[in-house]
DNA sequence: GATGAATGAGTGTTCATTCAT
DNA sequence: TATGAATGAACACTCATTCAT
């Protein structure tokens, strides 16, 4: 969708632009992004990136997607499929709130497509980003229950469902103003939301999960 | 905050103001919403917005809390607290689907304050809702504790957290564009999203529920 | 010029509207002098403004002509006509800055006169404030000359002019912000304008007019 | 202080709008002056002018600046050091005159600075417009008192001050609505004032300059 | 391919004045 | 006579996009 010249360029000036792009919508949504300040932050002229995007919204949905891509990498990327759903979806919040603290503008901008009058971005972008996941974690699932590690009244949907919107508010809690606070609120936590106490959500949720999914260990 | 002038006029013009910049809020968002289009779909005049309100922020921030107050009369209005927590969240959820199916904008506002750029929204708003639920639900988690219908081993917090992050994306699901074909996409719903559907979810829900805070039965 | 209410409503509420008037008109300017903060300023309500004067214009121009009675009053008031030129015009500056000390407003008003787009308040208040003071000092000077202790060959007219063209300047310099920058560079005076400055002052603007008007002594 | 893309425009460009500005603001005041008007009236578009200077605000001090160099240049451009301070102040008025008739708007815009509400500008522009001429004019008197052609015991300062109000006088009254009015009152001219008033005033200013600071001839 | 000057529609807010009560 | 809610034109400034160089 980008036009052709953006593969032209230099690499370098390439990243810079799309990480200044993700930073600069994160912080500033999307309407209220000005392309005269991103072209100043990214190093090139006003003019330079509309060779390489038709617009503003191609440039938005193309760092978007980029997103995804990076954040999908650096989730699955070391994943082993071999592993039992418990195992993935603990690496899962792991690897999710590792690359959500090193790069919390991709979940800015997912959230973001939530947000009013920008459903047009979530026609194009939603079910790319939800399609992989629900296919993913409902395919181990299945999988987990005929090797009998997930009881076998599950419904498969509402599992993955639930599993992903956990992950989600868990993961927004840690970038979004509101989600923040909320979470402070809730897990009353004072100061800082430190390492430590993500850690023992981590691990909450983890037991969630076998309450959830584990068939009932009858004696 | 909002100007005296605001509580002298007919409540009629008040209503009809309000209720217009919710739905416009919520359509375009806090930045795209004009104030003269809001102005004659309301049936006032721009000025007179001006002397209800100091400003676009004052008036969104009013709309805000006015749908928190509706939505909490509408949640918790008829809610008997001496129900146990189960029948009390499963009148929630229902509750909830009931008032974001009748007036969405204001959910669709509640997501908003989430997104980028709208940080200073959050730190006005944010507390104010969360807090009433997270006590609520606390208070009666603890009661269910000591009347044991609930497991004594349950972390109150993280269940009241847990709780209310399903009761968030669920409602979502049914008003913002990419959160309903994410949800349609896991529970590989076609077409709309019926209240069959729905009804599903909240018993599925009420299991969940079950399964996490119901003492296990050991004969 | 103002409608009769004016002079039906009690005389302290007809002062306090009129001097906080001034003092706002001087503080912004016409153009930039809300009517509503007057209103609120003067402790009436800015529909009652409307009941005495049929616009602004009208209330500004009533304010101004109010500033030249009183200055008038303050100058003129306790001077004895039968004094000489030379007295006359050292009470008149000595007046004018004592008046200017208590009331800067007015003359505030009285320069602003000058400024771009004033120009139809000059038209209607330019010709009555110049003319008292135009005559008056020359039916004095010419008195003089007839006496003798004024030099015969003066321009009746352009004395009275230069002479009255000091005193704005000197006055001016003593509520502009311009002026007293001005004055402060002339003069190099460091920190305020003091009493004792502006004594010297006056003295030295008596020195010029002895020196300008006063027949040289051939003995 | 304007952005460096004004001068990177076609000059001629550059100064019709300068010329416009001045004009407008003259006509108009600053705060009457509206900015798609200039735009429209200099040929260029509103949001050009936004790329020239960051505000109106920045444009109007330029504006002021720009005249300020205009006029020196038309006043001290051609003037010869040497010659004696008589010679030099008449010069000064006579080229003033000549200046203020050409171009109106720079005095009236020296004028507005002492208007209400203009406060900000005058700390900006006041000091720099008056310390050139006041240096000038003190230290041509201090040479001539050296010289024996000004009285010794004359307070250089003061009369610097002295001669500057009356050029400043003079010449607002060339330009100014109430200044005119006022003049034409004092001088009694009928009609519009000439250049053969002017010239009169203009000799009459030397002679008074004559008797304010040469010695006094004692055979 | 890169630049950055030019554009003009769009927007939040102000304010003199009116008029129903 | 007093009030203050209502009005809507006005206005500074922004910004995505274009295009000549």
């Amino acid at each position: 969708m980008p036009k052709a010249t953006l593969y032209r360029i230099a690499p370098d000036k390439r990243e810079r632009l799309v990480r200044e792009a993700a930073c600069l919508f994160a912080e500033r949504g999307f309407n209220q992004t000005d392309m005269a300040e991103l072209a100043r932050r990214a190093g090139v002229s006003k003019g330079s990136i509309y060779t390489y995007f038709k617009s503003k919204e191609e440039l938005y949905i193309y760092v978007c997607r980029d997103g995804i891509e990076r954040s999908r990498k650096a989730v699955y990327g070391e994943m082993d499929p071999s592993w039992d759903i418990y195992r993935q979806v603990e690496h899962i919040f792991r690897q999710g709130v590792q690359f959500v603290q090193a790069y919390p503008e991709y979940l800015i901008l997912y959230v973001n497509i939530s947000s009013a009058g920008m459903e047009r971005f979530a026609e194009q972008i939603s079910l790319e980003v939800e399609k992989f996941t629900a296919d993913y974690l409902k395919q181990v699932i299945r999988r987990d229950i005929r090797k009998g590690i997930v009881r076998s009244d599950v419904d498969v949907n509402l599992a993955a469902f639930f599993i992903n919107s956990l992950y989600i508010v868990f993961l927004t809690s840690l970038v979004s103003a509101h989600f923040k606070i909320r979470m402070r609120e809730y897990l009353e936590i004072k100061g800082d939301i430190d390492p430590k106490t993500i850690e023992r959500e981590l691990r909450s949720i983890a037991g969630m999960m076998d309450r959830l999914l584990r068939p009932v260990c009858t004696a």
